[in-house]
DNA sequence: TCAATAATTGACAACGTTGTCTCTTTCGTA
DNA sequence: TACGAAAGAGACAACGTTGTCAATTATTGA
């Protein structure tokens, strides 16, 4: 592990100056301050949490932006943010009220040293503004890929829900109905075009009947299941843009007796816990959500640490999960 | 905050002396030893994981004993865990393999201080006996009432399916469905035990017939809903011993085109994040597993600490959450 | 009883960081 | 050029604990 005093010997400083360094103190001239930033990149410097913690009075806190209908989601992302705070050595702040006086008050606060932006705030333009005006450093989760300021981390949610709709396609689907999910959010956007894509590669013609609207909540799902199963010619297979909403279309199947997965194969997106409680299971695509947040930390310290070194986005893996509501289309006897 | 420094002014003693007693090391005299833990309980110690972090090179362990058909329960129950572990500066070992090898292998770890037990394990008198022997301090979670071994806790099972029992009545509710849980679990033997209670309590003649079996498992849930609603007579409420299973009722309840709340309410147990899922949502009782979880890992510190100080068990407070799943019965006109 | 040995206890350094205070350099101004 | 002020950099203590090794006390055997 390499420490401050390491740091400081091969920058040719005392370890106070790279202390004062590291946590963006004043007083340090500007060569100075570049010199040991260089170094602490090359070395790979991280701050060991549990001394901060036991010197230190007041800890520099991080602030996390956002909110989702998706009660799981948010919970994740506080989770994963909790625990790389408490490894890193931040305090964190939590903010759900996403009106402009309220985050910009937050943010100008003295000692917050950094911001996570989850979504819908990640593709918010004036906070972005505000943040790279005040020279605060941020990591953007699930972010819009078009844009390019800041650090983006998330999945990439195009291929993923590609390769679901392909695993559909895979077990003889056709007729795939697809539930979107809420307008105001990119990755929604993102998944519709994934699917798209795999119908148009296997040259299946896309029916605007078998695409309907879903703003991610259970609700919302069972009334765009209600519209795709009351139609004559139903779908053979359903996708919606996340669980909730595939647990919903699970309830109407129910509901019809429509078999899952004999008559009807469903999937969802996400992997929360509701995949797995449902019957059947979920066949799903699994991001880690928690991961997500705690690794928006360690990137969010890197930055504060290393300024403007390692500017590669990250994008995690998905999964795709296969429970027991997908499966190969009965051959029409 | 009270140190090993002011516990060895106190005990007069030097402080290297107050540390090894309160890590178990050996080479310290009875009579000192005694003293110390006094002193230290006298002065509510409690050790600071920072600086435990920083010099230590390998900390003490606690073990983490228990699964459980909910999937949603082990992970906050580990949730907790983690955490508690983290604050005070203890290393976790969780085991999900419950046979007697597995866990005595683990038990007879040198470094391993303390255990905590999730049930079924934490009514499991083969370990109970294990853990007397060997002398290591443990926590039982949701332990049964009537065996006084070790310190217990967990929220009054009983008193709680009572409450929900009596809101259901309080609402107009007479034939009131109850699903029960998995028979080796003794909260579930529990919670039939207070749905009685209420019914007798007002006077309700219980109808066995309406008390079906049920394994917590959402496929389980399933099943019994279907016996309950099949019934010509059918309930008029039904409260599931946990939200896997009042998730299920729903959907079955759907099936037959029984609307919720109007004409059946369902209840739940665990305020488990499908409960906010569903539509409508489940009125339930709210039990903080996590925070049982991170609450059992201080008060085995203290044990640790305080060997036989703070001889309590702790019962947490449970809460009826109310959300729109239950109504009040219409009257029949 | 007395030395030899074992058991118990203590003194002090070390972990990696931040806080406080002091010393040095730089810069502007007379 | 010289002086004073301000900015920059460093020395050292401190946080609360555990590790190492030395010092003290108790116990044993002859």
């Amino acid at each position: 592990m390499t420490t401050i005093i390491d740091v400081a010997k091969k920058a040719g400083v005392s370890f106070k100056t790279v202390s004062r360094v590291l946590n963006g103190e004043a007083g340090v001239r500007e060569k100075t301050r570049e010199n040991v930033l260089n170094v602490a990149t090359e070395l790979n410097y991280q701050p060991n949490s549990s001394a901060r913690n036991l010197r230190a009075k007041t800890l520099p806190t991080v602030a996390l932006l956002g909110d989702n209908p998706s009660r799981s989601f948010v919970e994740a992302m506080r989770l994963g943010a909790i625990m790389g705070c408490k490894r890193m050595g931040y305090n964190l702040k939590v903010e759900n009220l996403l009106n402009k006086d309220t985050i910009e008050g937050l943010l100008s606060q003295e000692d917050i040293v950094g911001a996570v932006l989850a979504p819908p705030l990640s593709n918010s333009q004036w906070v972005l503004d505000y943040l790279n005006n005040q020279n605060i450093p941020y990591v953007r989760i699930c972010a819009e890929q078009v844009s390019n300021e800041g650090h983006k981390i998330g999945i990439d949610d195009r291929a993923a829900a590609r390769d679901m709709t392909q695993h559909l396609i895979d077990l003889g689907h056709k007729r795939i109905g697809f539930i979107k999910g809420h307008s105001g959010y990119d990755v929604s956007r993102r998944r519709v075009v994934g699917y798209k894509d795999a119908m148009d590669n296997s040259g299946i013609e896309i029916d605007h009947n078998l695409i309907v609207e879903g703003e991610f909540s259970y609700v919302s799902g069972l009334v765009a299941a209600e519209k795709l199963l009351a139609q004559p010619d139903r779908p053979t297979a359903i996708f919606a843009s996340n669980d909730d909403m595939a647990a919903a279309t699970l309830a109407v199947a129910y509901k019809y007796g429509i078999s899952v997965p004999d008559q009807l194969s469903i999937a969802g997106f996400d992997d929360s816990p509701i995949a797995k409680i449902v019957h059947p299971g979920l066949t799903t695509i699994r991001q880690a959500v928690s991961v997500m947040a705690e690794k928006a930390i360690d990137i969010l310290a890197q930055k504060i640490i290393h300024k403007d070194g390692l500017l590669e986005d990250v994008e995690l893996l998905h999964e795709l999960v296969e429970r027991a509501s997908t499966a190969p289309m009965k051959s029409v006897s």
